[in-house]
DNA sequence: GTGGTCTAGACCACT
DNA sequence: GTGGTCTAGACCACA
């Protein structure tokens, strides 16, 4: 499903919210549906399952997941995700000082324009969802 | 000069580091500009002197810093900064992943030009580095 | 009859018991009513019949069902709960810790007195059974 | 500082998360105030630290506590809970159903009028806070 | 010293 | 089988 780098700074469990964020964002996973087991995907990741737990539940928080015991984990729609106004002026905040030192670190005006199309920010909301 | 927020989950150091950069790339410090020393700047944010030391070290590193023994620390001419490159590929990823969590979170494209703007970005000012 | 909230972190059984208790409480369901077939229910909420069983079990043991061997279960009179007196000790604890809470959080005392008379409780209909 | 029950249903966890919300809603504890650390608590209640963790970082979630790594665990101001429009709302409901079954297990209205008052909320809010 | 992460392994309740 | 809790003990980074 996707791949941890045990050396790096971030946190494994981070990483593994982290790649479940950008899945769910990316629309590779769909609302309900089931994501695999802690156990299997500590087996998977050859991590311990309590890591994968910390990971599933802290993505529980942050409204991308939810979990019904004795029936597994499932992703939750965005609609509900908590808190997310904070997290938008949180996003903001982040957009703002990354273009800054982008453009202070000699990136061009267009280079960045380009990315923002690569986003596929410019092609307007998704138009297929199947 | 700048506010410490402890409740913060970001390290103070990382604050510091971060303030720094903001104040370097914002114009409001300039090259070859002396920066307060290690024990001034820890008593006006009455946070510890190793955490000031830490931050300063970690800017060395980063090339927004230069310290001569005796003087002090300055401002470095970051242009000149060892490793950007790499610097520039994190901030494209870190960019690309803010957008687009932006937009799943029901951010308009309108709303995300704004910021753009807001940048200064659109007034052409990177043209001359290029 | 009522819907399961397979997101909420309340486990599914205890949801149902919760259910047939606002509706027992609510007078919706009658002393001596019949309810559902364990099957039944489990068709109905599409969940599985242990998870039926155990909430019927538990709504048994707590006073609110009563079941005949081959006929199935049916509403009790709960004036006769044994235990009550234990679980409205619980309940004034959990009255005053909510309360608490509400009045924590900004709640006014206006807004908490609109509540309790929503409730129906500032109509005397209490007092046929004191 | 508090009691835990090991033979409770609930969690150890919750436990002490419960207790702290409880010291802080009475005020008790007063913000920015340091609690004791996780290791500190964990040996005063003889339960294991990575516990007392979780229940810290629970607390941290819901906006009562904030940590400060290698400084400590701190009291946050009730004004930062996050999320608190959606626990009011989850209060609202656990007043109304706990209100329900107390008249249907035959507790008076004035019985209940009394529990209200013993909360302090009918004396206004709080007068001297030091 | 502090909080934070991770592992290994046991145990429980729910479906 | 599932998620969830707890322990014991190790290790790291920050202040």
């Amino acid at each position: 499903m996707f791949q941890i780098d045990l050396k790096s700074r971030k946190a494994i469990y981070e990483q593994v919210v982290d790649n479940f964020k950008e899945l769910i964002i990316a629309g590779v996973l769909k609302p309900d549906e089931k994501v695999p087991s802690v156990r299997d995907m500590a087996k998977e990741l050859t991590i311990n399952p309590n890591t994968i737990q910390k990971a599933y539940r802290e993505l529980e928080n942050r409204g991308y997941f939810y979990s019904v015991s004795g029936l597994g984990s499932f992703v939750s729609v965005p609609a509900e995700a908590a808190g997310s106004s904070h997290r938008i002026k949180e996003l903001k905040e982040l957009f703002r000082s990354t273009v800054n030192e982008l453009v202070f670190l000699g990136c061009s005006k267009e280079e960045i324009l380009k990315l923002m199309e690569e986003t596929g920010l410019s092609k307007g909301k998704v138009d297929e969802n199947d």
